[in-house]
DNA sequence: GCCGTTTTCGGCCCGACTGTTTTCAGTCG
């Protein structure tokens, strides 16, 4: 049983413990014991295997004795009786009704108790049939908003990429921004933190236009966007709106002088937010999203920006990335926050395309993009012939490939370093694709789980260690196999694969692209514990896919790592020398 | 259910919006 497993039956025990009208600080325990358990890098499956498993268990902060006993019996029994006995009360599919907007709870209480109403088909059936009339609180537009909502569920539950909300974002700012009075706007929630993906997206808005006696003409202004496909929810200083592509809005348009106080607030993430106002209520202060200000009076101590709200805390100011409850405030604290490691770090990129297979560029426009980038290095890596689709190198197209790569290089005189390179494919008996005389003349060899087959984990994992013990192999490409083989957990030991590229000093690709998501916050943090050498790229196969850098190093810094830890923010030379040497 | 320089009991984060309950409960972030 995988963590992210444990984690969602958990997760589902506190919403049945919800609808039955527990104890809330109990129902919390649940979700901050689900939330430690998807964050976590070890596998609770081996901690519970262990010896000493309840001390260990009983370490991480959030897991008391009840916890730790449910975690055992979960990854014992693949079950949780707490669970199903609740379950039982109701129908399975009741957990499914919390998820369309405006259903809580006590709502979704209300309709099983009432109507025994437990899945989406049968409250749709009900609210046309107009049998939720009869019902306490339930007027018209209540059931209105009920059809509403499920025909949105239906139509849209995922989660956006976050290049996908970052794009969005900066159209939206840039149409709010042509207001006169209105001076900034910063996306907050979870793209401020860099998360891989968004649920929503929150917009914060100030300037002199903002202030509370003119704000109602600005509120319009936003209400009144072109991109907006339906109004949700408008307030004095409000407005949520979904676009046409099913992302959800939050703007908020704020006087400047509370401005960091919401900014921090809205960022969260919801466990650092509990946590800096439990350490504002110690101070004898309370924290909200206008203002830390004193508990006897109500004077304010700190609003304007977030430095001065973690300052008044005896903090530091914690990066965005960082706000995860993940052990930053005792950091910030400390004065022990990591110098997070920044794009402006980064010296090259060694991971990219070009029209000898599956690019769309030359490798004189890749290196004149990289140029442009500031970058003192890149390695050229296109495919091997095993990817034949993309027009794959066999060993002699390779071996012209690493001569103009090399006559490229000298005509640059210095100005750029290009490295020669190659992804290659891992076949079938863990052996890389292109012959050893050939691999030997690259700088840089990628081997690249990316054409895996779907396998038992075992095999799969064998193979991806037998390549990774390839003397020739310089990089581990794709390192989870997420690309292809799309579905968790895991089909095979990452755990394994990442300490066999520490000790034998493989470096481990993260791929910045969004649509790729190889390493998640969580294998990021796990291959660094392990002493992985990290190298961030942009497996680029246009000059403009260079761009995508910028998520890459987002993650990076989610993960705590600084410039040291990745193996591309050191120049060309040294880069060249922390990976393995040459057989 | 967790937790502890006010500890083993008694706490545990805050405010706005919505709809309809003319005084507030439920949901959301």
């Amino acid at each position: 049983m995988e963590n992210h497993a444990i984690a969602s039956l958990l997760e589902e025990t506190a919403d049945l413990l919800e609808i039955s009208g527990a104890d809330s600080f109990r129902i919390r325990s649940y979700r901050r014991a689900a939330e430690a358990m998807e964050q976590s890098t070890q596998q609770m499956r081996e901690i519970v295997a262990a010896q000493n498993a309840t001390r260990e268990l009983l370490a991480i902060p959030g897991i008391g004795k009840g916890m730790a006993a449910n975690i055992e019996e979960i990854v014992r029994t693949g079950r949780l009786a707490a669970r199903e006995e609740l379950i039982s009360q109701y129908k399975p599919t009741i957990l499914e009704l919390l998820k369309l907007p405006g259903m809580g709870p006590k709502t979704v209480a209300l309709l099983w108790d009432a109507q025994k109403i437990g899945d989406v088909d049968a409250l749709e059936k009900a609210a046309r049939a107009g049998e939720l009339d009869a019902l306490p609180r339930f007027g018209k537009k209540q059931v209105e908003k009920i059809l509403k909502g499920i025909e949105e569920y239906r139509r849209h539950t995922g989660r956006f990429r976050i290049d996908v909300a970052d794009e969005t974002a900066a159209r939206l700012a840039e149409a709010i921004l042509a207001f006169p009075g209105i001076e900034v706007v910063t996306p907050a929630g979870s793209l401020r933190r860099g998360r891989e993906t968004v649920g929503d997206l929150d917009l914060l808005v100030t300037g002199p236009a903002c202030e509370e006696e003119v704000v109602a003409a600005a509120v319009e202004h936003v209400a009144s966007l072109p991109e907006i496909a339906s109004i949700l929810a408008r307030g004095q200083n409000k407005v949520s709106f979904l676009m046409h592509n099913g992302l959800q809005v939050d703007v908020r348009l704020l006087p400047q002088k509370s401005y960091g106080a919401a900014l921090q607030y809205f960022t969260g993430s919801k466990t650092h937010n509990v946590a800096l106002r439990q350490r504002a209520l110690k101070y004898g202060y309370t924290l909200s999203e206008y203002a830390l200000a004193r508990m006897k009076d109500d004077s304010v101590v700190a609003s304007a920006t977030e430095e001065e709200i973690y300052r008044a805390l005896d903090l530091d100011w914690v990066p965005p990335e960082l706000r995860e409850g993940l052990g930053e405030i005792d950091a910030a604290e400390a004065h022990k926050l990591p110098k997070l490691i920044e794009l402006k770090d980064i010296h090259g990129d060694v991971h990219m395309h070009t029209d000898a297979t599956d690019g769309r560029n030359t490798i004189r426009e890749m290196v004149e993009a990289a140029l442009e980038r500031g970058y003192s290095y890149i390695a050229i890596t296109d495919h091997s012939r095993n990817l034949a689709m993309t027009n794959g190198l066999d060993d002699r197209r390779a071996a012209g490939q690493v001569k103009r790569i090399r006559e490229v290089d000298a005509e640059m005189e210095g100005r750029i370093r290009v490295l020669a390179g190659i992804e290659v494919d891992i076949l079938g008996d863990g052996s890389l694709d292109l012959s050893d005389h050939v691999l030997a003349e690259m700088d840089v060899v990628i081997a690249s789980v990316h054409t895996l087959l779907n396998q038992p984990a075992e095999e799969m994992t064998e193979r991806i260690l037998r390549a990774v013990e390839n003397p020739y192999t310089r990089i581990l490409g794709h390192p989870t196999g997420r690309l292809l083989l799309k579905r968790e957990p895991f089909a095979f030991d990452l755990n394994a694969v990442l300490k066999r590229c520490a000790e034998l000093g493989v470096a481990v690709e993260h791929n910045a692209a969004p649509e790729r998501l190889d390493l998640k916050d969580r294998d990021l943090r796990l291959a660094h514990e392990l002493g992985c050498n990290i190298v961030v790229n942009t497996d680029a196969h246009h000059t403009t896919h260079l761009e995508k850098m910028k998520y890459g190093v987002l993650q990076l810094r989610r993960a705590w790592l600084t410039k040291d830890d990745v193996l591309n923010a050191l120049p060309a030379k040294k880069f060249l020398a922390k990976l393995r040497s040459k057989p």
